[in-house]
DNA sequence: GTGAAAGCGCTAACAC
DNA sequence: GTGTTAGCGCTTTCAC
């Protein structure tokens, strides 16, 4: 292993010059500069991030937290982070805290602590306030995406607004039996998302003066299969069958197709359908909805972090823009048939 | 930040003590162990592991590469890995490498050789020989996971075997025209994964005395897209239709099933299916599959590096256990109709 | 079984 | 603008 000194003695300077030379903290002359990173480029010189670490306390790397990872809006904002961060010379720990409790417990009290990292993205994850207490206590900026935490700057698109919008592109088109493909309360562990996006349904619904009915209401677990038995069950009823569906996201939107097919139902024609997400599979299926842009949220976190590590030199974030959305109109709306 | 002096002094021992008390290594008695460990607990003492790394050379940390993050087969590597060094107190960076070759040149020269990792999985990822080399120089363990690397011990499923499988599934069935969807040659990027599956499928048709058809052969990208759009390409022709495809992943073999629903086809009346994986979809879909289980590469990936680490510490990993398949008949394969 | 002390390789005052 | 040097907080010989 070639250290700083044989760099620092090659280049025939001090190791103090070559660590400022490469690190670009204080003042080095070009022609300096130049020696330095021609000495260290010959000998293949790579600092050791642990000695370097230890000696500034920064450690160039953030941790993600997530609760799992198969599923496209998290390896999405995750996909989103890691290139911002690689772009800034920052490496990205991963932790996945699928499982049981221990699985979690574990990371925040041998993992996280263990300064290993200089900040942490949590992605739909309801931190405790113990959780968020040790982790401010160790200076450690933290920020949220995908649904808000308590005292915690988050980075999440207003879910009520979003599914208002979806409740009303279909109401706009002339539907008045809308149906409503949610979370179960059980979903609702994280950030009360499902509970939000029927509010946003409601209330679109209270606005337009009809009344809700509780018959169209469906809970499912925010997958294909959940959103395909449950549209099943919204359609396949012999009286007042739905003539559209709002779906809490586009997983369940798209089961709710499939499952609109296999009764024999066209879409839009006999049922139309709107998601939330613009999911990567949304325009195979034609799928009308609302984008949002999790990769976007995983760089704008990114961004976020940094700048409160290193205030002033970056560009600055627009920290008060809301999240962007936009409504996707595809094939699976229309309005109602006679 | 309290740091082992202060329980060195907390439990009226050495820092040495804390350190070997702590860290299970050398020998502590069981009562000044005890006496330690309720020090640091009770002042909340972690370890900073960077001074610890920087000391020890050891950074209970692996880098897990991966070419893309939103496939269903790297996600499900990296969620075992990531269980399995949770496990063993490690932590888990993620270098994703989608998009130029710039990210990929980057995270060899600044990331991977920064001593921040232990040893490094690569997942379906050809290195070079000279990432290979600069790798090996470091000394860090290295294994592949999904593909063959030269020199390197890689942990891969037999695609030859499993594509001739899944195709003979058909053949036993009585099928004699049986269609293949498989990767093109820009995919091939990766280990010639879809030329092996079109190996296996070729073998088993001749074996079974039936002439290779090109008619019969289409390309795709290894999407659900990507297998829709072939699969309507090989049913829709008015003559010499296959009773059958073999997919060369379940992702593609769900796209042919909803290319033959589109066309009116009936699976598995008009024509079987078959794919490989077993995507957390397959069963949705009814899909029959050859399952490869990549949760459990990644941590057999975990514990082959592991044991390279600590040798002798851990139960022996059966080297050369092939890794495990399974036929998974489904509905979407069946008899071929008159 | 336990303690003393010498590093691990770098950064950041502080001097010049 | 550059050099000197004292740590950063542990681990690990080497004694005892």
């Amino acid at each position: 292993m070639i250290g700083i000194a044989e760099v620092a003695r090659y280049a025939g300077v001090s190791t103090a010059t070559v660590s400022r030379a490469l690190s670009g903290n204080g003042h080095v002359s070009p022609a300096t500069k130049l020696k330095v990173e021609t000495a260290a480029r010959e000998l293949g010189y790579v600092v050791s991030s642990t000695a370097s670490s230890l000696a500034s306390g920064r450690m160039k790397n953030i941790g993600v937290v997530v609760p799992f990872l198969n599923r496209w809006f998290f390896t999405s904002v995750v996909e989103g982070a890691q290139r911002a961060l690689l772009r800034n010379g920052y490496d990205l720990t991963l932790y996945n805290l699928t499982g049981d409790g221990i699985e979690r417990q574990s990371v925040f009290e041998h993992f996280l602590l263990r300064q290993r990292v200089d900040a942490v993205i949590a992605v739909s994850l309801e931190l405790t306030e113990d959780e968020i207490f040790r982790l401010h206590a160790l200076g450690k900026p933290l920020v949220g995406v995908g649904g808000l935490i308590e005292g915690v700057r988050t980075l999440a698109i207003d879910d009520i607004a979003v599914a208002r919008l979806a409740t009303e592109h279909l109401l706009g088109l002339g539907h008045t039996r809308i149906a409503h493909i949610g979370g179960s309360q059980h979903y609702d562990l994280d950030f009360h998302l499902p509970t939000n996006r029927r509010f946003g349904y409601e209330a679109a619904l209270t606005a337009a003066g009809i009344p809700l009915d509780p018959e169209l209401d469906e809970d499912a677990d925010f997958t294909i299969q959940g959103g395909y038995h449950a549209a099943k069950q919204l359609l396949g009823r012999p009286h007042g069958r739905p003539t559209a569906i709002f779906a809490a996201s586009d997983e369940m939107a798209i089961g709710s197709i499939l499952a609109a097919r296999d009764l024999g139902l066209s879409v839009p024609r006999d049922v139309s359908i709107v998601g939330i997400d613009d999911h990567e599979l949304a325009e195979f299926f034609g799928l009308s909805t609302i984008a949002q842009f999790p990769q976007g949220q995983g760089e704008k976190a990114v961004e976020i972090l940094l700048d409160q590590l290193h205030p002033g030199q970056h560009d600055q974030v627009e920290l008060n823009t809301p999240l962007p959305v936009k409504l996707i109109v595809r094939s699976s709306t229309a309005r109602p048939g006679e």
